[in-house]
DNA sequence: TTGAAAGCGCTAACAG
DNA sequence: CTGTTAGCGCTTTCAA
């Protein structure tokens, strides 16, 4: 029986050795190429399985640059947003024989730099949810097309936006029209702490201010990105803000948590407290109340970064600007 | 304004020329190595920096074999069982410093394939969730390391078990002792077509023979792996078997889309049917009512996976076999 | 501290 | 149909 050394893989060289050929007859064998005595063909192919020859990879990128590596960097599977997102670019990706490799960062700006550092050294090209200045600095300049998701801000980077702006003003006004005035917003601890300019805070004060709602600042309360989060603050603005009457959540798992937590605490919902949403998970619908909430179409938003990046990747020019708009989906919640 | 050739990309040699030293230097000076002197590092980073220079991975790849890349394979994004799972295998790989290539296969055997081969020639190492019997075999003859997460199956290849049998028993107990004994299952309609050896439907019908329940074979139905899925099933459970008074569900999804649409016929849940589910989703927690299930570890069913990789590359042989026990969580939904 | 030579494993292009 | 030659872009010797 034949056995290889452990460590040293076996080369095509091995193979051609073995076989009584050259090596670019091996190579003809295991491309199926058509210049080749089917006999030998299967001789060799059947050595080579044998042996368990396998092709480098990285030998084959030299010289063939064909798979393309699509790295894409969010911030935590088990948030049902991302594998929504997640599941419109591998599906594009599939589409385009891409390979796709995954990277977490927990929203932390450590492990968003070294997602970055990996995806610039390993990928061809980046779709990313990004915070970090210096990670989205670095992808923006590696000089691999790169495309952002965040979800809101919208820096020199190509990327798909989403209209915050149109969803917050549709989810506000939707409440205003329920007759609600004391709405206060739930919004991520992320964004909150590094005080980046997150469309959805800035909107909802924007409209407070234009619309004279009897609320300010303080009105704003940071939850983590989680449904315990939003029960988290929850209780803090029961604690702070009695008299709200509405909550507008950063996203639908912070809305989520908030309404568990006031059905727990047994006040009526919407009656006692309106909820809105944002993102419009499959989750939204399951729960009781079902939840009102903005939808986004999550795997178009997806498979749109991917369209870019093969624009960009063809042109070598960022295509025009896409927009995904939320949709206001009006359940019990409010 | 150095322009590059839009196509070719800057090589080392391309660094090099321009700064006026060898490959080597710049390869030092890249690769941060101690020996050049500090002033020339500096020249030649910057130098690089601007002409947009990136190492190839292939030819890094081919001198040093440092990154490994572990394909994951699993059926579906959407379904919250397998973003949990590959939560726990992210994790892990990233304490090693592996990166990992997903693939998705909707659990269709020709995508299972594709998957597999593309695994075989892109990854070093594999961990997936696979029926078709060519796809593991590609997989476990390819030569790279390879653990089964087929959720129940045992083949002749290494992998983290789950305790299928023991999960049923507990569920069917658990319904029996709630004084059921009509008691249907509503099988996942993939492991149903293929016929193949599945844990679950066979332990049903053994523990239903071996307690002379008053069920056969027409009592497994089979779903669609979603919630759809579920609510379809009951329907035709009505039609076929309007006396049942309790499901087993082959996993959450089902168990839930069976939940709501008995929940919405009118049905009280679990009065007039009990439900049990399989796999312990978040989900179950916040439906109404929370679902009773068999919770599986799901991220730990993913870093075991990881782990016997590890183990795989390092002995080249498989760790003794690992198993996953799923708990029986009672919640109102029996 | 730097450079020259050699080679990683493979395929494309050209001979035969 | 098969073999030879060249080279992909990089790092690891080894010399200078």
């Amino acid at each position: 029986m034949t056995k290889t050394h452990h460590r040293r893989p076996v080369t095509i060289d091995d193979v051609a050795r073995l076989a009584g050929v050259s090596r670019q007859t091996v190579s003809r064998a295991i491309n199926d190429k058509p210049e080749i005595d089917p006999q030998t063909r299967d001789r060799i192919l059947r050595l080579a399985q044998e042996l368990g020859y396998r092709p480098s990879r990285f030998a084959r990128g030299m010289v063939r640059r064909d798979v393309l590596t699509l790295g894409l960097i969010i911030a935590d599977v088990l948030n049902p947003f991302f594998p929504e997102v997640t599941k419109g670019v591998l599906d594009a990706a599939e589409g385009l024989g891409w390979q796709v490799v995954v990277h977490t960062t927990g929203s932390r700006h450590d492990k968003e730099r070294a997602a970055a550092a990996a995806v610039t050294a390993q990928a061809d090209a980046c779709v990313a949810f990004l915070f970090d200045p210096d990670a989205i600095q670095r992808l923006a300049t590696s000089g691999i097309p790169f495309v952002l998701l965040d979800k809101g801000r919208t820096p020199s980077v190509p990327g798909v936006r989403i209209d915050f702006e149109g969803g917050v003003l549709a989810g506000m006004a939707h409440l205003v029209e329920r007759g609600h005035r004391r709405i206060a917003m739930l919004d991520d601890r992320d964004h909150y702490v590094t005080g980046a300019a997150d469309t959805r805070r800035d909107m909802y004060l924007s409209y407070a201010r234009t619309h004279r709602l009897p609320v300010d600042e303080s009105w704003v309360l940071p939850a983590d990105n989680s449904i315990e989060g939003g029960a988290a603050a929850l209780d803090r603005l029961r604690a702070e803000h009695p008299d709200a009457t509405a909550v507008f959540a950063y996203n639908d798992l912070i809305a989520i948590g908030a309404t568990r937590r006031a059905v727990a605490l047994d006040m009526s919902v919407p009656d006692e407290l309106a909820v809105v949403g944002f993102d419009g998970l499959m989750l939204g619908e399951l729960i009781d109340p079902p939840l009102t909430t903005l939808h986004i179409d999550k795997r178009r938003l997806g498979s749109l970064a991917v369209e870019q990046i093969a624009a960009l990747l063809a042109t070598g020019h960022p295509v025009q600007e896409t927009v995904v708009v939320p949709q206001l989906v009006v359940r019990s919640s409010t």
